[in-house]
DNA sequence: ATGCCTTTGTGAACGCGTGCACAAAGATGG
DNA sequence: CCATCTTTGTGCACGCGTTCACAAAGGCAT
């Protein structure tokens, strides 16, 4: 129990907006890159289109950490630079582990944008005894059963997933209970946390399906809209297409066509059944024990 | 010019609002584990806790979908299995490309959930002479000259971008002028693409950068919380901590301490400048051309 | 010193997303 | 066939986020 429920009541940080603090490394990426530059003082209007949001919202995200701009000439570069740092709690060093050392994780490992912005990988922790001592971007990988004594002797806080979903709440729960408070989930998992813990997550598959829900929606528009008569031939090159066979009208209670069990019959799932399942996504065959 | 602004006027798909959109692909993979265990039904309830959402939310997503439940019993699972697919484009196959197969690019080609949701990867491009014809992940690497005839011959309406910052605009205007209308970006840096063009990101960076903001405000919390009177021991295992000095207290105008030219020394910076500015992020030097 | 011109900071309006709460629908048992 | 019980579908209210528009602030030229 209490282990679920990502129970987001209002996290009211103090002032800053969650919708803010996303677009501030935005803002500190734009503004480094002019800082590089040379670049004294920038308006709100220029910054706003180098981080490509509306220069309204810009101000009115600063205005949240305070007065920094002057008034006819805009912001000074390096000073804003500096408190969207502290802000963001750049200012300090991050140490991070990365647990899972595959194909994904090993890239990340190799990444250079992690150092560039207070952020130290600490470890590479894999369970493959395999792997253990062989070196990724320079760093040695060792083994699950050290996570623990790795988290707590290296003050991590920090923690980056990176294995196969069916072992990634395992995994976060292991990273909690040695003391990491954010992680970072690359695993297409839903990760139960307790609260006080955050977590992020970067999934491929979503985004790749929601760009082809608009996709296609596209497609479909340009379809009805220059040919609701003309056959299915689009201008555009035909896109080779399988398409999936409809499983059965809509199923009316009583089995009809299709025949699924008579409801009781193939375990009627219970709450406590679901909620444990951290649903596969072709990953894994991923047959969760009870 | 037309090539900036990223316009998003109300893009309102038809009816279905975009954040139900973003968990639509939730839905379907609780959806598929229960499926592959042969559940036949769902209540919003149970489907609600393993994706981790609201049900009400969950109830309210499916009603832009149509009316597809059992009043007293839920849902149908692979009937809404089906319906999402369908309303996600994913009973059709999708073509995609991956441009720069560098670490992250590699992995991302190694990666299984592609074919597993209707995605193919159809090719895989890179800059590096040497890289071509190299197999990865089975397909061999093609040179970048002839991006614009696989997309053409492929038909593949989505991209993916793995390149390094610097290369990443140049690179989305290739593949947008050869045909592509949505792009899945990995490169730290803003893209401007014409209207009509859908752009998701992926930043690493952004993410961790979010987490720190957090991680830090839970322990200024407790810092403040616990102990304003006791001294700066942290029960906690101290984090070691690098600390960014002040560049300048509040730079008031006219050059204080730190002597930033007098403006309109160092180049104002023009509009045009910022727009066309990537920033990058610490990934390349990156000097980008006037 | 004074007025002009640029740009910030923010009040206010609006729209979207979320979650509560409940009436209606339908299955199920007698 | 009717009563009961479960669960959907949604009306409604609220809060967050976005955007407009403008007064105030401050630099700069004269
Ligand atoms: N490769 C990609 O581009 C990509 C993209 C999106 C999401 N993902 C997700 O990221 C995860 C990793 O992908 P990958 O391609 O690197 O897979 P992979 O199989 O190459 O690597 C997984 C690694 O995790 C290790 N591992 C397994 N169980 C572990 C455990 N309990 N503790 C510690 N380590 C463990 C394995 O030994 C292996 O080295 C998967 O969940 C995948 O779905 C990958
Ligand atoms: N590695 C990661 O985990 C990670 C994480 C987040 C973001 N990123 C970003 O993803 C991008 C790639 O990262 P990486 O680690 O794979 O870098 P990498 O240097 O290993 O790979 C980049 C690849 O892109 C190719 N390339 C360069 N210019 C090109 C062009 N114009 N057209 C086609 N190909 C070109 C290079 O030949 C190289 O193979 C970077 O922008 C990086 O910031 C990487």
């Amino acid at each position: 129990m209490a282990t679920g429920r990502t129970h987001r009541l209002p996290t009211r940080s103090r002032g800053i907006p969650e919708a803010t603090v996303a677009r501030l490394p935005l803002y500190l990426r734009a503004l480094t890159a002019l800082s590089e530059r040379s670049v004294p003082t920038v308006s709100s209007e220029e910054l706003a289109a180098a981080a490509g949001v509306n220069s309204a919202k810009l101000r009115k995200d600063f205005s949240y950490l305070g007065s920094y701009g002057t008034r006819g000439v805009g912001y000074d570069v390096e000073y804003l630079v500096y408190q969207i740092s502290r802000e963001l709690g750049l200012t300090q060093d991050w140490p991070v582990v990365i647990v899972g050392i595959g194909n994904l994780g090993a890239a990340l490992a190799n990444y250079g944008g992690f150092a560039s912005r207070g952020f130290r990988v600490a470890a590479l922790i894999d369970a493959d005894p395999a792997m253990a001592g062989k070196p990724v971007a320079g760093i040695a990988v060792q083994h699950t059963d050290e996570l623990e004594s790795i988290i707590s002797d290296n003050g991590v806080s920090i923690g980056v997933i990176a294995t196969p979903a069916g072992a990634a709440q395992q995994v976060c729960e292991r990273l909690v209970a040695a003391g990491v408070t954010s992680i970072l989930n690359f695993a297409p998992t839903v990760l139960s946390v307790p609260d006080g813990v955050d977590v992020r997550k970067v999934d491929l598959s979503i985004e790749l399906q929601i760009l082809a829900f608009h996709e296609q929606r596209k497609a479909g528009e340009e379809a009805a809209q220059d040919a609701a008569q003309a056959g299915a031939t689009a201008p555009a090159p035909a896109r080779p297409g399988r398409v999936l066979p409809d499983p059965a009208a809509r199923p009316t209670t009583a089995g009809a066509t299709t025949g699924p069990a008579p409801a009781a019959a193939t375990a009627p799932v219970t709450s406590a059944d679901v909620r444990d399942n951290q649903g596969p996504d072709g990953d894994v065959p991923a047959v969760m024990p009870a």
